[in-house]
DNA sequence: GATTTTCGTTACTTCGGTAAACAATTAAAG
DNA sequence: CTTTAATTGTTTACCGAAGTAACGAAAATC
């Protein structure tokens, strides 16, 4: 029990049951965050994808040729927060910025066929990673679980 | 839409209704971590109590005399980046190292009565914070989601 | 008494992200 | 039309929140 160093003030912390911290949303999310990003990291890691990555190729993969301040805002970043993740994911060659014919301006995202393979690698990975982590969890949990995240995104703040 | 960049390919988007990344609890909970953790900032934000300050200071005045290795362990983070936060902290004389008779090693972080005070209002404001941004879920809501975060953190690695 | 462990600390690095400015380009107003 | 606005991608500089590695002082172990 912390609050004991070897003086000992006050043993009121049996008295106070009211944790505070511990009750709280933002706490309880940012700690249950670590644990999961890090399993993340620890799965797909070690020059695999990272989560910035991954969530990039995803929308790349599915919504081919988009834009990529569509997908910064998709994604909830800034555009220039988003040139890196392109520019890995492009090193990578698993997905190149194609010219647009009508707009000389924007760069239309497009997956390579390398690309959408190594993101079906990633995503069997990522779901069996997972499945894996939140086993403890029945199928009824998890669905809550996501409903009520969900509900907190509701609420972003719109451009 | 995204993914139509003028000359528009495949129109297989409505088709394709699996969307895998929204239905990952690892993004979701990011996503919902963000939101929360900047709604946080905006509240006490401004020369306030970061995140941070406000949890290592919240533990310091649970757990009075409580050691800096204690406190780092509770709060999940390194010694090392704790020093940073207790800076802080102190800085704003919201605390105080003690030197501990017995052990010439630790420090005892033991909470100012401006930092109780302080404490006490930010407390206040973030309980304030976190009503005002999930007014929209139940009681009950509320208590599933912390439960199930819970269950998430219980999957910690122990050192 | 010699070795190992613990505690707080420093220095360095990484990662994810924002903000501000910019050139090129397109759209909107006059 | 021409001038003004806005948009797109980008670079650069910065910041916050962490981790790792090493260290000296002190304590614990053998």
């Amino acid at each position: 029990m912390p609050g004991h160093a070897s003086f000992a003030a006050a043993d009121l912390e049996d008295t106070v049951n009211a944790s505070d911290l511990e009750d709280l949303i933002g706490y309880n999310l940012k700690r249950a965050y670590v644990i999961v990003q890090t399993d993340f990291r620890d799965t797909l890691g070690e020059d695999g994808l990272s989560a910035r990555m991954f969530s990039a190729l995803s929308l790349t993969v599915r919504y081919p040729n988009i834009t990529q301040s569509e997908l910064a805002k998709m994604l909830g970043i800034e555009r220039s927060g988003l040139v890196a993740i392109v520019d890995a994911l492009e090193e990578k060659k698993y997905l190149a910025r194609a010219a647009v014919p009508g707009d000389r301006r924007v760069q239309a995202l497009v997956p390579t066929k390398k690309g959408a393979k190594a993101y079906g690698e990633a995503v069997a990975a990522v779901k069996a990673h997972e499945d894996r982590l939140f086993a403890d969890m029945t199928k009824t949990e998890k669905e809550t679980l996501l409903g009520l995240l969900r509900k907190i995104r509701r609420k972003e703040a719109k451009a």
